[in-house]
RNA sequence: CGGGGCGUGGCUCAGCCUGGUUAGAGCGCCUGCUUCGGGAGCAGGAGGUCGGUGGUUCGAAUCCACUCGCCCCGACCA
């Protein structure tokens, strides 16, 4: 039994809920801010949301994507011009019905997503086939009322990228929103560790006024499931709402095909929540604020040779990686190693008096804790291949896990037995009948978190609830 | 939004039930010295008006009402 190093976290497998919190705050991620459900992301926490935005952007425009700005409002008659939309928001949307001692003729909403303001301006944009694909991101922040929050996983305001895009035929749309899904599944597999399954959503979790959406769904500890990532064909119903519309090669006037797709700031509370332990931060080293923090260790009568030869690693480490050098002398080695545990550096370099003599340093694995000493010669070799291992450990370990934790039913009893007992995503076969769908929901808090890819033939499977003939085997688990 | 719990120096909490001296502790912080290979030791010191508002009372952290916020359960949630 290991010994706990840090206090005052409780711990992870004992109390996931209150450990989150705790990290969060300790490592100094996030704030509370006074008003309701709203944080203050931390200069810790925005690293990582800058190293997301980083990584993710480059992609988007890898892939043909540009970035650009709408604005914050919209007005209340275009959020209503897509009526599923509408409906699906109206209950979340802030609303700002004064300008200054003015009452505004027309309330504003406070975009909870902003298919409305960008589908307005597309229709001035958009008017032959050679405006399209139009391709654009944004990133911005919105608002959405929720009646329960909690940092990064839900909040009234969170930061995201929401991409929206104009094709001039469905198969070009639908081509897009399956490319995305694919950046979202590499992206967070790759960068942030995390193992994800992919795959559409039911009807009834679709995404307002969306034809099909598909998702990204990752695996908590809790074995409840968290969306990480969505992407949306809208099809024609905000084309059609929004008047957006082009004259084709055949000199038609066609209602074009639209995307929207988006992953926020919730990402950061997957990757603390996945990879987390009871001391506090385990950050996979591709987002990780810091990926080598080294400390010296010295009594006053080697300080200085320890000093210099790690002013030296610093120096070759810090164009390489995002290094830190502890080299403050208030704090004793011990005091700083808990420190850079917690918040989740992936690699710790020490330098002392006995390495000198044997002209190595000792790095340590955040993650495994591993010891190992490393001629000084090879340090940047050697950690350039251990922050590598520490990345691919990370979503092994994170891809065992959700495997492990993915298990078929053979009958509803033993459907709801493991979704009681432990949890995790059930697959099963399932009628495509929304009625089932409830009753599953009903009885057992879980709902269809997806429709994985065609391929699995559904063949003879009766579904999992009412025994009818299966139309698909889908993934059921409870979630965030 | 319904049920429950909780707000006291930066943090974790005691005090509240049974109102009454200058509101306490540990950690952290500041100063000095000694330390430094897993959250160092000693000495001295600073810091809170008890989430907010109103009320009861000679007197309120303590009792009452309202309100803001946090946590848990439920409902809701693309």
């Amino acid at each position: 039994m290991e010994e706990k190093l840090v206090k005052e976290i409780p711990a992870k497998s004992e109390n996931l809920s209150q450990w989150y919190i705790e990290v969060i705050r300790k490592a100094e991620l996030a704030d509370y801010a006074p008003m309701k459900g709203m944080m203050v992301i931390r200069p810790a926490g925005y690293a990582i949301w800058e190293n997301i935005q980083r990584l993710l952007d480059k992609r988007f425009k890898e892939t043909g994507h540009v970035n650009a700005y709408f604005p914050l409002f919209i007005p209340e008659s275009f959020l209503k011009k897509e009526a599923e939309h509408v409906e699906g928001f109206a209950p979340e949307v802030a609303w700002v019905t004064r300008g200054g001692s003015e009452e505004l003729q027309e309330p504003l909403a406070v975009r909870p997503t902003s298919e409305a303001i960008i589908c307005a301006m597309y229709s001035k944009w958009v008017r032959s086939w050679r405006d399209l694909p139009l391709l654009i991101n944004q990133w911005a922040n919105v608002v959405r009322w929720e009646k329960v929050t909690r940092p990064f996983l839900r909040t009234t305001e969170f930061l995201w990228q929401e991409g929206h895009t104009v094709h001039a035929s469905f198969e070009d749309a639908q081509e897009e929103v399956l490319r995305i899904l694919g950046i979202y599944q590499d992206f967070i597999e790759k960068e942030l560790a995390i193992k994800v399954y992919a795959g559409r959503k039911s009807d009834r979790e679709k995404f307002a006024g969306a034809l099909y959406t598909y998702t990204v769904e990752a695996l908590m500890p809790d074995g409840k499931a968290l969306q990480a990532g969505t992407s949306h064909n809208l099809g024609q119903n905000f084309s059609k709402a929004f008047e957006i519309r082009f004259e084709d090669r055949d000199q038609k006037l066609k209602y074009a095909w639209q995307t929207s797709w988006g992953v926020s700031t919730r990402l950061i509370g997957a990757t603390v929540m996945v990879h987390g332990d009871d001391d506090g931060l385990v950050l996979p080293p591709k987002v990780a604020p810091h990926q080598v923090v080294i400390v010296p260790i010295f009594k006053a009568r080697d300080k200085d040779k320890v000093l210099s030869v790690g002013e030296k690693l610093h120096a070759d480490l810090k164009g390489r990686f995002r290094t830190v050098y502890d080299s403050r002398e208030e704090y004793t080695p011990g005091w700083k190693f808990a420190e850079w545990e917690l918040r989740g550096v992936p690699l710790r370099i020490e330098i002392g008096p006995r390495d000198l003599e044997k002209n190595q340093a000792v790095f340590v694995r955040r993650d495994t804790r591993e010891k190992f000493p490393v001629p000084l010669d090879e340090v940047v070799h050697r950690a350039e291949e251990v922050l590598e291992e520490i990345q691919r450990d990370l979503f092994k370990r994170s891809e065992d896990f959700t495997r492990e934790n993915t298990r078929e039913a053979k009958d509803y009893e033993e459907f709801r037995e493991i979704l009681e007992e432990r949890r995790g995503f059930v697959v099963a076969p399932w009628c495509g009948r929304e009625e089932c769908e409830l009753k599953v929901k009903e009885e057992t808090k879980a709902t269809i978190r997806l429709i994985p890819p065609e391929g699995e033939s559904v063949e003879g499977k009766k579904c999992i609830v009412c025994g009818r003939p299966a139309k698909h085997v889908v993934y059921f688990a409870r979630s965030y």
